[in-house]
DNA sequence: GAAAATTGCGCAATAC
DNA sequence: CGTATTGCGCAATTTT
């Protein structure tokens, strides 16, 4: 199969969608608002809508216009329990893994190389075939054919390799980015114990004033309206 | 060739070692303290004892004892440099990379399987020769065998397919605890700008108090000694 | 539109 | 033995 995707399945019906990512995207940033049931209804229609049969269109490695006319679907369903982005909006348990639920295989299959002999790189696990968890639809947009290129082209390693090096220097980034973060959160906190602290000498400074200040009126008996300000 | 490891060049002496990823956390680890080059030399000794010939020793896929007679060593020169935990000690920009340094590509081959025809899965993309920046040593051990497992193998599956979950456990567990640090931070720094606040207003009482008593004090020219405590 | 940056994922080495 | 972490490359996607 020359499938390229993965198979939800969403409140009983179950679709398939390319490029896992989106999906997963789209869920990381909007599972906190699920779709009701008619949106999702609707957006089905939507997405069905180019491809009124479900059968099986073969890829099309020659077509090149994008956008153009359908060239990759595949209903056959891969599994696909993500339940990352589904974790309960209520934080979770935030300390450990919830119970045994979650983190089942998935499995996505790529477009096998065109020339190369390919390394299949992410090879089919098991062939499980559950679904669980309901899903947030992709924002829908008709797949498009990638261009082929042949994984031995000097062009390919080269883009590969300049990936590559973006990635290890964004994961540096990220890196430092949250130690920055964890020392910032560190800094802080010190610096609210010594505001904390600075705000009970000060306190315990105006008690003091206070009390003097009644004293001196109190046996005196008049002039309480110059009295000490409660701001 | 079968090499596992990378090559490094300390000091100008070129050397081998099994596992990057060790290298690399003992360098991410340890490089704020670099090693002399008396140290370095002793623990090359140390490291070159079990392989005083520089020849190369095949892997023996059928030893057993891990930590028995040395079964793995290649002497061929492989690129590493890391550069990431090399980045200077003083924060570096915080913002965006260095200059035109570092990133460079960093080629590691694997163990073939002995069985499956094997996905060469860290392929060796260009064959660069460069070696750049100094090294810390690894905590010198003898390099142990891998136990021969195929890979079409339904245990290989089962352990792949099960630290796959737990990769993506942990992955996720990084992610709630990275949000989770920005968040604090963030209610941190709203705490402490309330906390200034309130310092900002207790110092005004304070000031206002000082002046209301140094007002009722100064005209009447004596007692002094009982005067406003400046804590 | 193309290059760079980001991100989920699987793999393997390693840490625990 | 196990699971948990982590660097890495790949590919899909997003950003610039």
């Amino acid at each position: 199969g020359e499938e390229v995707g993965v198979g939800v399945d969403i409140w009983g019906i179950k679709l398939f969608f390319p490029s896992p990512q989106t999906i997963y995207h789209q869920t990381v940033n909007l599972y906190d608002n699920l779709p009701t049931l008619s949106e999702v209804s609707s957006v089905i229609q939507e997405w069905m809508n180019p491809y009124p049969n479900q059968a099986h269109v073969t890829l099309n490695p020659t077509s090149s216009s994008p956008a153009g006319s359908s060239n990759l679907v595949s209903m056959d369903m891969i599994t696909y329990s993500q339940s990352q982005g589904l974790r309960g909006s209520s934080e979770d348990r935030m300390d450990e893994q919830m119970m045994g639920l979650s983190y089942l295989p998935y499995t996505s299959s790529c477009l096998s190389s065109t020339t190369s002999s390919g390394n299949p790189h992410h090879n089919h696990g098991s062939n499980l075939q559950e679904f669980s968890p309901p899903f947030i639809l992709p924002t829908m947009r008709a797949p498009v054919a990638k261009r082929s290129i042949s994984k031995d082209s000097a062009e390919y390693r080269l883009r590969r390799e300049r990936n590559n090096i973006a990635v290890r220097k964004s994961r540096d980034k990220a890196r430092r980015r949250i130690l920055m973060t964890q020392q910032r959160a560190l800094q802080l906190q010190e610096e609210n114990q010594k505001l904390q602290m600075k705000i009970g000498q000060l306190s315990q400074e105006l008690d003091t004033l206070r009390h003097i200040l009644s004293q001196q009126h109190l046996p005196g008996s008049e002039e309480g309206a110059a009295g000490v300000p409660t701001v």
